[in-house]
DNA sequence: GACTTATATAAGCCTCCTGTTACGCTAACG
DNA sequence: CGTTAGCGTAACAGGAGGCTTATATAAGTC
């Protein structure tokens, strides 16, 4: 199943709003949804097959991660398919690093007299 | 249907592609894909409930039009999820204050060849 | 070794999505 | 008017997704 795919079930999102809080096991998942264990169990292996999740054994339990590497892809697609808009503040400052870091000098047009406490 | 379930199949989200290079009617968007147009005009249908595509009836033609709002959606949760790795544009102005406060030359060597010991 | 705990998998059922064909409606045109 | 073009909707078939119950595997406990 594809990133989207895995992304579109609302209990699929709302278990990884939880793992991004740490490293959680599937019965503490689990038990924070109202359907049964298996069903998040299967869940779970959507993420994993997706890339979105990571199993690791310990003991008796099973520990679950968050995997944030694909959503790269969707960040990317929503990028590319959001109409032309004025720059995000973090694109403006992604831009400005980038013009500092050439050695850019920023006197030319940057105009915005944020000439406060030196 | 949720924008995440729209989003979630291929051929919507490539109208939705379409759609960002401007208006388009129904029968050009149909044109491009090998499903039949009953099947597009269902997608076109599932995407207007979702918010995301608006139609304006043009003489004989339905075109449409893309309408980006219902993506802040899906972007705001991505941001919600995604690990710290990406920082706030106040903590990026805050590292690159720092930065910039110890007199770090930006036109050392910007590519990298990061051999400079200090 | 028997029992409990934690988890995954299989089978079965149901629902919903997706595609097709057939049909209806409105606009343009002679 | 009658005809054609463009779109949408209805009805139907096929298939995939999701949930539950039942079963299997592995680790811990006595």
């Amino acid at each position: 199943m594809s990133v989207w795919e895995a992304l579109a079930d609302p209990v699929r999102r709302e278990i990884l709003t939880v793992l991004r809080e740490g490293g959680a096991t599937a019965g503490s998942i689990a038990s924070r949804f109202a359907i049964s264990r298996p069903a998040v169990s299967r869940h779970l292996r959507v993420l994993r097959e997706a890339g979105l999740a990571s199993s690791e054994a310990r003991g008796q339990e099973r520990v679950y991660h968050l995997v944030g590497a694909p959503l790269t892809e969707v960040d990317a697609w929503l990028r590319r398919v959001t109409p032309a808009r004025r720059p995000s503040p973090a694109e403006r400052l992604d831009a400005l690093e980038t013009e500092l870091r050439r050695g850019r000098r920023a006197n030319e047009e940057v105009g915005d007299g944020h000439r406060s406490t030196g």
